[in-house]
DNA sequence: CCAAAAGTGTTAGTGATACACCCATGT
DNA sequence: ACATGGGTGTATCACTAACACTTTTGG
């Protein structure tokens, strides 16, 4: 091969999202090693030798959040010159969605224990991660109104009023209750449970889940 | 940087669209060196290591069709494990539309002549350029229904019939005539000229251009 | 006057939006 | 009885899809 190894390295980067606090949170590490030492930057890290894309990014995810068996979306790399001052590095970004209480953070090797920021909120960021992360909410966004993602936001039951505060969050904006629950209902994504949930001093509310835990593309 | 350079490899692949004799077309070169010795393939080629991405898809576009100040649009890298017999080559394919009377095609040095072929008949393709492929087509498809790129395709004056059947071509079904033209009109993409086009033994037809050829998105 | 493509409007259906009241419960 | 969030239906609007006839030209 006539040309020019050794001089690359590929990383992945995971755009892990939740909602927490009702805010929508993106999952960041704070580094520890230069460049960019003490800046916040998204945790990933470089594909093995004999490691698919999608499996590198998976391996980071669940070193630095215990999670597994997640539905990763693959974004457009990000390979410009000068992006990382070591080096030539192009990255793969995937965009990942878990459910707040699935995790328990961990530290990894270069960076400090990863922490919650809210995405209307963040820090100075290392590399082009600020780019990155547009593009990601920008898909995440995308997603929630084309398939049926949402379910890695909820817990296995839930109330339509707590699915529809998960949109709102994401979407930023709010929604038309009636006309939220006509689209659920027709979606059909969706399965009620016999049981409600008790809880303060009102109606009791159908608790609901999703039918399969699997990405459906609408249309 | 503990870790992993001199193993990788980076490429851009460049997944160029015409129309061509009423039929959609994409570039493909026929390799003469191994592995894939005599397989067709994409045009495309190492990215240099002052480069960046995108000027390297357009320099490899350039030297093997003329073509230059083309919109390309990234797509999702294909990186995996065994794509590549020589090592690991992860690629960033580009989307690439051109008016077929705009290029002469060049042969280059690892690849003989480039050559147009029908989407609906393409030969035995090599590593996973079938699957690029495929995705740069459901691209291409979006891209058309929710922005001007159709421009790409034109030449500076056309009737609404011949963009109503690049559409079709494109899309790969019939469109309803009066629904096309009201679509067009109401978009404003469009600017019609005094000027109509005689031929054949029928009413003359009106001819439109595009108002700007840079790329724009509806909504 | 015939053939061939250009050009043009209306109707029906479907999905999105806007909007207001009653229900079940705990205190 | 009241406060709180749960739950429901209808009218309007915008967009899409379906559909047929007249016009202009060359031969």
């Amino acid at each position: 091969m006539q040309s020019n190894a050794d001089k690359y390295f590929v990383t992945v980067d995971a755009v892990v999202f939740t909602i927490l606090d009702k805010q929508l949170k993106i999952l960041l590490i704070k580094r520890k090693n230069d460049p960019f030492r003490g800046s916040y930057a998204l945790p990933g890290g470089f594909v093995e030798e004999k490691e698919n894309l999608e499996d590198a990014a998976k391996r980071e995810l669940e070193e630095e959040t215990g999670v597994k068996n997640i539905y990763l979306k693959k974004l457009v790399a990000f390979g410009n010159v000068g992006r990382d001052p070591r080096g030539r590095v192009i990255t793969i970004p995937y965009l990942a969605l878990i459910a707040a209480d699935d995790i328990k953070l961990h530290a990894t090797t270069d960076a400090e224990l990863a922490k919650w920021h809210s995405v209307y909120d963040l820090p100075k960021l290392a590399f082009d991660h600020d780019k990155i992360i547009e593009e990601a909410l920008r898909e995440l966004r995308f997603e929630l109104e084309h398939s049926n993602i949402a379910y890695q936001f909820m817990p296995e039951k839930f109330t339509l009023t707590e699915l529809q505060k998960a949109y709102e969050t994401i979407l930023n904006k709010g929604l038309d209750k009636r006309n939220f629950r006509k689209k659920m209902k027709e979606l059909g994504f969706l399965t009620s449970y016999r049981e409600r949930k008790m809880e303060g001093a009102h109606r009791p509310a159908q608790l609901h889940g999703y039918k399969d835990k699997r990405y459906r593309r609408i249309g």
